[in-house]
DNA sequence: TGTTTGACCACGG
DNA sequence: GCCGTGGCCAAAC
C-alpha cells in the first residue's frame, strides 16, 4: 500500500519503502530497487547515501543481497550500523545479518 | 562535455 | 561455490 509519498522524487520512493521496513527485518537493495522498478540497484545506494540528511531512514535496515553490512563503512562510526540492527534483535555475525533468511522483508508484504 | 565511480545484482564459466 | 564480466543510472570530477 504505497501511499503517496512524493514520487516526483525517485529517492522519496526509496525512503518510503525504507520507513517501511519493520523494526527487525531487513531488506536489499536489489528487492528495493526490483518493486520500485527504477533501474538499478546501485541507485538504491546513491540514495540511502543521501539519507544521512533524514533522521527517520533506517537504512541499517537495508543490506545487500548476502545479508552483509555493506553499507556499515558509510556510517558514522561503522559499528554503529551493526548496533543498531542488534539493539532491534537482529543477530549480526561477522558483519552479516544471522538468519537473513527469515529476517528478509520483501516488499510484496505492502503490496496486498 | 566525456569519463569514472558507486552502500549492487544476475549470469556464465 | 568462487571469479570475472556486463549492465544499470545518477552524481562527481
Amino acid at each position: 500500500m504505497i501511499k503517496r509519498l512524493h514520487q516526483d522524487n525517485y529517492y522519496e520512493l526509496v525512503y518510503g519503502l525504507t520507513r517501511m521496513i519493520p523494526k527487525g527485518r531487513v531488506c536489499t537493495y536489489g528487492a528495493i530497487s526490483d518493486f520500485l522498478a527504477l533501474g538499478s540497484p546501485r541507485m538504491v545506494g546513491w540514495a540511502l547515501n543521501q539519507s544521512h540528511a533524514y533522521p527517520d531512514i533506517p537504512a541499517h535496515r537495508v543490506v545487500n543481497r548476502k545479508g552483509e553490512l555493506s553499507g556499515r563503512n558509510h556510517w558514522n562510526p561503522p559499528s554503529r550500523m551493526a548496533e543498531l540492527l542488534m539493539s532491534e534483535g537482529v543477530e549480526i555475525e561477522n558483519d552479516c545479518v544471522k538468519n537473513f533468511s527469515s529476517l528478509f522483508w520483501g516488499p510484496q508484504e505492502i503490496s496486498e
